[in-house]
DNA sequence: TTATTATATGCAGTGTTGCGCAGATAAGCA
DNA sequence: TGCTTATCTGCGCAACACTGCATATAATAA
């Protein structure tokens, strides 16, 4: 049970869950992006980035010097079942449309 | 988002899952039981069941000098979505059955 | 080579979490 | 009243998690 529980504990964290809805409403994103879209400090971005990519549910993909990080396609029916619950219930929160309309404005020259 | 987030951390804990998915499936369960089915330490088990209490999660009621335990019904439809996640991908996991196993066989004169 | 941009990581501080034990509380019964 | 059972809680400890800052790496271009 302790591979499961890690899967909600990936998304205990805010930030993470903010990420995870975006990317599930977005797809592949780069980091300066996403930094953007929840005006958050990028190297925090990129923390939470590695910590929901070892535990599996993120890919990452490097082109040139950007990296690219998408959901990682489901394993188990928990982790489907899960991804169901971001898109279906957390895709109209507030600050979830909030983060898109920013994500929208986001350029890469910072 | 942050109480969002809240919600899945009540879940990220391996012994708060076990016990989410129990209740989910058989309801209303007494303490001592549920320490039976879970094979752990009843102040443990009184630990964590406060834990999801405060969070909203559950809901206790006394009877005598036992304390029944459950599911509260859910307020958010993340709640429900998540609800459905413990009951359809998670009650046939292994160690779910042996708890299940240990719940049936489990008396109240420990 | 150096400079620039994007991303990642080591570190230290602070806060949080889960655990076991011991003891406290609460209810029922003799 | 005291005794038993069931449940809860205060405490200390060890482990872990999140943050910000500074720095490191990686890729590209001049």
């Amino acid at each position: 049970m302790k591979e499961e529980a890690a899967l909600f504990k990936v998304l205990s964290d805010p930030t993470r869950l903010r990420l995870a809805v975006l990317l599930a409403s977005k797809g592949e994103t780069c980091v300066c992006y996403l930094a953007q879209a929840l005006g958050e400090p990028d190297f925090k971005i990129s923390r939470h980035l590695g910590i929901m990519r070892s535990s599996g549910m993120v890919e990452a993909r490097r082109e040139g010097t950007w990296m690219y990080y998408k959901l990682a396609s489901p394993r188990r029916r928990l982790e489907r079942c899960l991804r169901e619950c971001l898109k279906n219930c957390l895709t109209d929160h507030a600050i979830v449309k909030t983060d898109l309309k920013r994500l929208r404005k986001a350029t890469c020259a910072k």
